[in-house]
DNA sequence: GGGAATGGAGACCGATCGGTTTCCTACTTA
DNA sequence: TAAGTAGGAAACCGATCGGTCTCCATTCCC
């Protein structure tokens, strides 16, 4: 029978916590396998035996951290009987404990991206695709309360998020950011519910532009 | 007389275009000085001892994305006898022509604090610097119409900004991108003008967060 | 107990890094 | 025209990078 991973890490596990906390706290560039070996207490030759080169330890470490977004969509948030608010306060309690853990240092899609190649490359691909990825679950969710323009909803939302693991990375407390953005998203939803959003265009309701610069 | 600095760029001026745009597109640490002066048709000993180190050189960029951000408040958001949401389209289209301009990379300060140490190091006071100061500026525009609970309003902005710049910089459409951070700050501003708002606590209102999670 | 497999320690490789230095061309100015 | 100077080209430096390889100690299984 196989052993109870608890007590025990494999060498995978191993490489993979340690990657993961360095990539984020420090970089990737700036991270060398010399500093993740030793911080996972493994062998070289064991890193490269387990995951052949330092890029494919980033796509398992974006691996890990995709399936944390969706375990906290699907396990904890989308719980049957929950209205959308309660779902909104939940997911900003996972947020807040996230931030405020000791090993906070951003999240390492936005982190990739923002110290690699931006016009193509896989790593920006890949942050699209986990980024999309989460705005659908949020997208139905709003779309399950019948919420008007819930993709625009959803954007913004998306951005209050995105914006409060920016302030939580340079340095900001984490509690007091996830509820800030939390008060954030309930302003949006509410306007999305008020009757401003009666019409199918986004911006009404808003002065236009003036369009001055340029 | 001084020779007028429109046709003729300084190398000290050619160094600090390329280095930030580099420094924005490919990363910090993947940009080597090499890539900077060919880019900059410049040579090498030209950028040591105009800058000394690629870090003096990183420093300059900071002030000049810096002052790019001051600029937008001081000559074109702060403009005298306009309203709080003129003075929000009209940063939102400034920050639209910047995401749409054909080298929009993201933010030299979000994605240099991304790519280095977080816990101490002098980028991330840089950059922290840099957002209390363009918070201030927001918030002095937010008192200015006496909106209720400026600060933690002035909080939620710079989420959607700084959310708008990733979503930019991951590979939304800037225009798009814009707009919808505009309303979101419109939907913001408007839960502040409410009455939901009338009280010291910004969370009033809400449902309070459930605290199932840890 | 003995062979096979696992995996740690670390030497080693070519490439590239940031930074220094030398050499030489080309322009400015008196 | 001659002296001075700004700046480009490129060799060079030590350090470090990602990645490969050898050697050897430990553990597992029959």
């Amino acid at each position: 029978m196989p052993r109870a991973n608890t007590t025990r890490r494999t060498p995978e596990m191993k490489l993979l916590l340690a990657a993961k906390r360095l990539f984020c706290k420090e970089g990737i560039h700036a991270t060398g396998v010399a500093r993740i070996i030793k911080e996972a207490g493994v062998s070289r030759k064991t890193l490269y035996e387990r995951y052949g080169s330092k890029d494919n330890l980033l796509r398992a470490v974006f691996a890990e951290e995709a399936a944390m977004w969706v375990g906290w969509f699907e396990k904890d948030v989308a719980r049957e009987g929950q209205g959308l608010d309660a779902q909104i306060n939940l997911l900003f309690d996972l947020l807040k404990s996230w931030f405020s853990g000791h090993g906070f240092y951003g999240c390492v899609f936005i982190n990739a991206v923002a110290e690699h190649e931006k016009q193509d490359g896989w790593i920006r691909d890949v942050a699209a695709n986990h980024r999309e990825r989460i705005n659908a679950f949020i997208e139905k969710m709003l779309e399950a309360e019948e919420l008007p323009e819930a993709r625009q909803a959803t954007e913004k939302i998306s951005f209050i998020i995105d914006g409060a693991i920016i302030a939580a990375m340079i340095g900001s407390s984490g509690d007091f950011v996830a509820d800030i953005a939390c008060a954030a998203c309930h302003d949006v939803i509410e306007a999305h519910r008020s009757q401003r959003h009666r019409s199918t265009s986004e911006l009404d309701g808003y002065p236009e532009p003036t369009g001055l610069v340029m």
